[in-house]
DNA sequence: GCCAACGTTGGC
DNA sequence: GCCAACGTTGGC
């Protein structure tokens, strides 16, 4: 089944690498590093300034959504794809007709409560949703605005 | 640390 | 164009 697109996106990222709270610090960032070409395509094609994502800290303890950032601008070159001394450094990637785009990330709120996968899980409303499906390897991947507002329901209180 | 589930690579 | 081997993601 093709991923619906919502308006309404969820991003993975290891906060040992880059968390919700060096998103608050930075107000904004360049969300790079992606090499997944779905992912790209998602981000370069699809996402739209203003469109809110919900910050999910994978590989850490406890699982989950912690925060919400909003697209910044549109998708540009991603810069680490030119950095020789970056490890996302993609020596094939033409200047003239980069490989890989991102937009930035725009801080929005750190949520009260973090969202846990595992109340994810048990939520009702939240049975579809994306990042919890078997197999699902995207870093970006799009949620529904029910969804979205479930989370932020949650996490509020 | 394990490993399932993918995506990518490269020989043919 | 097929597909086996390999690499990565990321939950468990």
């Amino acid at each position: 089944m093709p991923i619906e697109i919502t308006g309404y996106w969820l991003a993975k990222t290891e906060p040992e690498v880059y968390s919700i709270d060096d998103l608050a610090r930075d107000g904004e960032t360049e969300w790079d590093g992606v090499r997944n070409y779905q992912v790209r395509n998602f981000m370069r094609d699809r996402m739209k300034p203003g469109e809110q994502i919900l910050i999910y800290h994978s590989n850490t303890k406890p699982l989950g959504v912690y925060g919400i950032a909003e697209v910044a601008g549109p998708a540009h070159p991603d810069s680490t794809q030119f950095d020789a001394k970056s490890k996302y450094y993609d020596e094939g990637s033409d200047p003239d007709d980069p490989r890989w785009w991102c937009p930035d990330f725009r801080y929005v709120e750190t949520l009260q409560t973090p969202v846990t996968r595992d109340s994810i899980k048990e939520t009702p409303g939240l049975e579809n949703i994306n990042v919890t499906k078997r197999g699902m390897r995207l870093s970006v991947m799009p949620v529904t605005k029910k969804e979205f507002d479930i989370i932020c329901k949650l996490g509020r209180r």
